[in-house]
RNA sequence: GGUCGGGUGGCCGAGUGGCUAGGCAGAGGUCUGCAAAACCUCCUACAGCGGUUCGAAUCCGCUCCCGACCUCCA
């Protein structure tokens, strides 16, 4: 491992190098979504942005176990630790059973995520499927002191643990402020504490999905199952555990709370956190009512919307910004993103192509210039997945691949080593670490009857003819293809 | 109200003490039958007010504005 990568933990506050605790091994896990409903688009981008941190530990030669688990059963509606969970309420609404409930919304949420080209985890973990280590869990908690039970549900006592441990090590407050601060919630009266949350559930009679425990039947809270699957598949102590930073508060709160009271040991060396995605400023959710979805974006049918914006045009407008920063939707901002991936993305597209002429004497800055932007592309990753500097990385390449296909510089004039080393450069970081891919090349008929128009209207400009020529160009235009002549005399198309 | 994080040129967005980020839009140029694309050049900002410093977008203080979390949320 050359590169020497860092990435800001939210525990320390501080971007730190990155120390795998097995080198080559690299044990992740990331906070899946409730399959409850849709994903929308703020989910997408967090998916989106750990997809593009598993690429680039992969790229550098680390073997990573990436989980991310499924969450179909435990989480509630609600803080209160009582009532219904997500997905029964779904079922019942839909008179459906759960599992069809999760089963419909897994299915959708593995299309979109191919659809934004991420690469699937090495294991993704239902709840569902983990219930008796989950229940062994809670057991171990019990057994160290920290939970106890009130008519069939188990509490995490909160105030008793931070007496030895800081429950607040991840957010950063005090138990006296979050104490202070915690609003009174209905249904609390079993609970000592107001900050205890519950390990174990007792299910009311009409309740869908139960299971039985040493408790009676219940089924698990929501913390829970993260710090099951995590210990089952990734030991007491791994390297990446990630998230929206929503979940940072409480959620990562309470699985940090439940790893060290069962295991004695905080179970991630780091842990980070990706941004929100806001619309006029505000967090996308589902409950503000602001989201959109995946679909809704690439026909452009949202009314926030005045176009329909490919798959990779939004994973390229995420990438534009750092993970750990919000981005702001705005058509004019994605417009922008568009065409500057298309410019990329035809780079790569040559790339295929490009020949180097024979080396005439090397020009020094030439190849100093272009090995430098290599290395940006790396520097740029390696300072907290900084996809933004890399792709600042590209665009500055993309400028040397294009002038040496267009034969506007001779790509003679640097060393083979430095001409493969940019071509294979660019075409790693641009496929294999930013997860790009082109678009536009999905239609062989398409790409055939184009073949014969140019040919027809090429005819004619060599009759100079350019009444049919321009014609032909200014209708294919119209039906959204852009013909692009270029000095050899031939004529590229692109979708535009 | 408490805690945390932000405010960068028309728009988006990197950048934590000195050295041009970049993209989009705009202007000019090269090339072209004309376009388009590509390439080159220009457009040099850092919420406000103080302070530290030889020097601050970057550090400190205050003010204003925005957001997140404290309730389910990626």
């Amino acid at each position: 491992m050359e590169q020497k990568l860092f990435v800001y933990n939210t525990l320390t506050r501080t971007k730190e190098e990155f120390k795998p605790l097995n080198a080559p091994h690299v044990g992740m896990y990331v906070c899946g979504p409730t399959v409850y409903s849709d994903v929308h688009l703020g989910n997408c981008r967090t998916f989106i942005s750990f997809d593009l941190i598993f690429r680039y530990l992969k790229y550098l030669g680390y073997n990573v176990r990436y989980v991310r688990n499924i969450t179909d059963a435990g989480h509630l509606e609600g803080d209160a630790d009582e009532g219904e969970d997500k997905i029964t309420k779904k079922a019942k609404l839909a008179k459906l059973e759960p599992m069809e409930i999760v089963q419909k919304y897994t299915v959708d949420f593995h299309n979109v995520m191919q659809i934004f080209n991420t690469l699937p985890p090495s294991i993704e973990p239902t709840a569902t499927g983990h219930i008796i280590e989950q229940i062994e869990l809670v057991k171990g908690i019990m057994e160290k002191g920290y939970a106890y039970e009130v008519d069939g549900s188990i509490y995490f006592d909160v105030e008793k643990y931070n007496q030895t441990q800081d429950y607040g090590v991840l957010n950063g407050r005090k138990l006296e402020d979050m104490l202070n601060n915690t609003r009174d919630l209905g249904g609390q009266n079993e609970k000592h504490g107001k900050l205890d949350f519950a390990l174990w559930i007792k299910a009311k009679p009409e309740h869908l999905m139960k299971w039985p425990s040493p408790w009676g039947l219940g089924f698990p809270g929501w913390h829970l199952e993260c710090s099951a699957m995590s210990n089952k598949y990734l030991g007491h102590q791994f390297d990446i555990h990630g998230g929206g930073i929503d979940l940072m508060p409480t959620h990562h709160t309470n699985e940090i709370a439940q790893n060290v009271a069962c295991c004695g040991k905080n179970p991630a060396t780091y842990w980070l956190h990706t941004n929100m995605l806001t619309i006029n400023g505000q967090k996308m959710s589902k409950s503000l009512g602001n989201s959109f979805l995946p679909h809704e974006l690439f026909l452009g049918t949202h009314p926030l919307l005045k176009k329909g914006y490919s798959p990779m045009t939004v994973r390229f407008f995420f990438l534009q910004a750092s993970y750990r920063s919000t981005v702001d939707f705005s058509n004019e901002a994605i417009e922008a993103a568009e065409i500057f991936y298309k410019r990329l993305a035809e780079a790569a597209k040559k790339l295929t192509t490009l020949k180097q002429s024979s080396v005439v004497p090397v020009d020094e800055e030439s190849e100093n210039i272009i090995n430098a932007f290599c290395d940006d592309c790396f520097a740029g990753m390696n300072d907290n997945f900084n996809s933004p500097k890399t792709l600042d990385a590209l665009n500055n390449l993309s400028k040397w691949i294009n002038s040496y296909t267009a034969n506007t510089r001779n790509s003679g004039e640097i060393s083979v080593e430095t001409f493969e080393r940019m071509k294979a450069t660019y075409n790693d970081f641009f496929f294999d670490v930013l997860g790009l891919k082109l678009e536009d090349t999905d239609n062989t008929d398409t790409d055939k009857l184009l073949d014969l128009i140019i040919n027809l209207r090429n005819q004619a400009k060599l009759n100079k003819d350019y009444a049919t020529s321009d014609s032909i160009r200014d209708g294919l235009k119209k039906i959204g293809f852009q013909l692009n002549d270029n000095k050899q005399g031939t004529t590229d198309w692109v979708k535009s």
